[in-house]
DNA sequence: GGGGTGAATTTATCCGGATAAATATCATAA
DNA sequence: TTATGATATTTATCCGGATAAATTCACCCC
């Protein structure tokens, strides 16, 4: 039932591959440049809609940026996590993945990234931590002001993930701030009680300031553990009807650049 | 420098965007039919090249699949984890992720993992489990089929992955198994100590087939914690010059459908 | 010398047509 | 009744052109 591919594969799937075979034969790193629109027809002898259907192709993988104007073309863009970020997104929430499946891995993945970046926070990181848990302490007033509190809260532990030197573990950790995110950003549902988790998790985060501060591993993954377990215990309250909502954009998040 | 949208939004976005906002307001379920090529040139009075634009895009988010011949046209499809799995195992291919950083995740989750189905495994499950066991612990007899039991053995932990109700987690767990999959395709030097860890493994994985005869979760944890800490031990000569490698098709890995 | 203007380059978007391939349906024949 | 083959429908692929937008760089004026 699924369209196989047809007999003879796409030219621009073909164009596609060289490229890829191009940049590991050569070597290049992100920035370098990749041959341009015109080159390609030149080299392929085809029209520049095949071209440039293989150009997007490599946009959508993440792998290659274009530029406008003279000196422009094609550059092996900075690896990104967003499109992938996104499209698993898109999967999960196809299948209703709620605030418990979410805090299932994040009590398991929160303690063991929050571990790993003790004695590894930069000053700078560390002044981020302690601005956020500032802000996150100031009585909000508005009903506005409290639901961003909530999301402000998940920062938090998104600079958390920045500090890990993981990559793995640093997307996981900020994919899990995401998903959180959109459930509390379409279910405000979860603002009525803010003052009682709210505390709670502001409070956590100066515990876990204070272990970070005396480079205690172990007492950071603990405070963490209780945290998540904590946070897992109010979680029930964001279940159910997730529905496709998804689909749409969600205000706050930018855009995404179409395909 | 990234080249921002132009002026006026794409139309064939107009046309992605208008899709998914119908699919929310139909609540329409995979399978369901969605406006076809035709229908959308008329709808929106533009050509086709426009309205392909949009249903690839829709496809490359693996949100449609599309059908030729009568009756054919865009169909909602079934959710599916692999595009996105496969631009973000780009992504950390990318970031020289390596067997270390993969066992620092694998080591919390997998635990949860496999004790989160204990007395869900299905008799067929159990069965594939058995069979995979009695499969790897034959003693292989050439250098390839040594390297092919290798990547039998991950198997093992893909089903575990496939009988979790949890689709975050099941995806983790079949995420990390390709990583590693990746790794050992890659790097055949696993091969020469085959022996000890892959009758480490399948050992490992005998325990846990008793554990889950007598549905002990607490045990399959602590055999599959003890399970990731002996593998993560062996991992270390796994490291290093992974490279670009990674933008080459896999071997044993179906191509992925070009863009 | 500095700052603004415009030209050149390159990609972005859209168009409509031509041919090929896949598939369901229906008619036909065994 | 069943199998086979023709037909119609729909997508797949590719083409080349036209216009618009963005960017860089050289040039010119002050």
């Amino acid at each position: 039932m699924p369209p196989r591919p047809l007999r003879r594969t796409k030219l621009s799937d073909i164009i596609v591959q060289d490229v890829k075979r191009l940049i590991v034969a050569e070597c290049l790193e992100p920035g370098d440049r990749v041959p341009s629109e015109p080159e390609l027809i030149a080299q392929y002898g085809c029209s520049k809609g095949t071209v440039r259907e293989a150009l997007k192709a490599l946009q959508v993988e993440g792998l290659v940026t274009m530029r406008t104007g003279p000196g422009g073309g094609a550059y092996l863009a900075d690896a990104d996590p967003e499109p992938a970020s996104r499209m698993l997104r898109n999967f999960l929430h196809f299948r209703h993945l709620d605030g418990e499946g979410v805090y299932q891995i994040r009590k398991v993945v929160e303690p063991e990234l929050a571990a790993s970046v003790t004695g590894r926070l930069t000053p700078e990181r560390f002044a981020a931590l302690e601005d956020n848990v500032a802000e996150c302490s100031r009585h909000p007033e508005t009903e506005e002001e409290q639901h961003r509190q909530r999301i402000l809260e998940l920062e938090f532990h998104n600079i958390l993930a920045d500090a890990c030197p993981n990559p793995l573990l640093a997307f996981i950790g900020r994919f899990l701030n995401e998903m959180l995110r959109d459930l509390v950003v379409l279910k405000k549902a979860y603002v009525p009680e803010r003052h009682q988790f709210g505390d709670s998790n502001v409070g956590y985060h100066r515990l876990l300031l204070a272990a970070y501060r005396e480079g205690d591993a172990a007492r950071v993954r603990a405070i963490m553990l209780a945290h998540m377990h904590d946070a897992e215990r109010h979680m029930s309250a964001l279940e159910g009807e997730m529905a496709n909502s998804f689909l749409l954009e969600f205000p706050g998040r930018e855009a995404s650049r179409g395909v």
